[in-house]
DNA sequence: AGCACA
């Protein structure tokens, strides 16, 4: 079969981008986005996942995919999905994406109102085009390149957590993991007091081989991040640091 | 409930 039947009982032609509500409009959407991106790039490579935060176009995304096979798989397998405690709604989109309909020659800028399209713009979209060719969404390309952490990080719980979690966004508590049995808070304040804003180390005792290190603010403790990241207390402990869940 | 391209 080619379409899908909506629950209003309306046909949906096959769409490489699938458009998902329902979801919980209380997530921040750097976090959905990401979230989204955990959960569907099993089903293939994604170009982009677009969501608002308008009174319109709350509780709703648009991921893309490469495929149409990616976006029937998506929907098939994750309809109801759980997904921050809401069950997902798929289906496909109504219309072509933009960064298809740019990738394809066929995109036609919506505002009739301009006469000419500037050179500008046109040459970023061309760019944009082949960003999202090579797999690469021109908007994390330029929003998150320069956050090396966060691509980074294997999603820590991974197979075991039924609503896979993204990489925590930037804070100023990191979390630090993988850490050798013996460390102690004194240890890992030498390391980390070096770097300007460290405020302090908080270690559970029933929790071995994890830590908390507060920094004033998140840029400082995003130069720790990077400064430490792998820092071996012994050679079989490389920490592995993320940002804390806020 | 709400199908866009910040």
């Amino acid at each position: 079969m080619s379409e899908t039947v909506n629950a209003g009982g309306d046909e949906v032609p096959k769409n490489v981008t699938i458009y998902i509500n329902n979801l919980n409009e209380k997530i921040k959407i750097e976090k959905l986005k990401k979230s989204l991106v955990a959960v569907f790039s099993q089903f293939g490579k994604i170009l982009e996942v677009l969501a608002f935060k308008t009174l319109k176009h709350k509780g709703q995304a648009w991921v893309v995919f490469e495929n149409v096979s990616s976006a029937s798989d998506a929907i098939r397998q994750l309809q109801g999905f759980p997904f921050y405690d809401k069950p997902m709604r798929i289906q496909y989109a109504k219309t072509k994406s933009d960064v298809i309909a740019k990738a394809d020659g066929t995109f036609v800028p919506r505002e009739r109102r301009k006469r000419h399209d500037d050179k500008g713009k046109k040459r970023k979209d061309q760019h944009d085009a082949n960003l999202a060719g090579m797999g690469i969404n021109p908007a994390y390309a330029g929003a998150y390149g320069a956050t090396p952490a966060l691509s980074q990080i294997p999603y820590p719980g991974g197979a075991k957590s039924m609503v896979p979690e993204a990489p925590a966004p930037p804070n100023n508590i990191l979390f630090i993991q993988n850490l050798p049995n013996e460390t102690t808070p004194m240890m890992l304040q030498m390391l980390f007091l070096q770097y300007p804003g460290f405020k302090e180390v908080r270690m559970v005792e029933t929790k071995p081989g994890i830590a908390f290190v507060e920094y004033g603010d998140e840029m400082q403790s995003t130069v720790a991040m990077q400064a430490l990241q792998s820092f071996k207390i012994t050679p079989q402990n490389p920490m592995l640091i993320t940002y804390a869940k806020k």
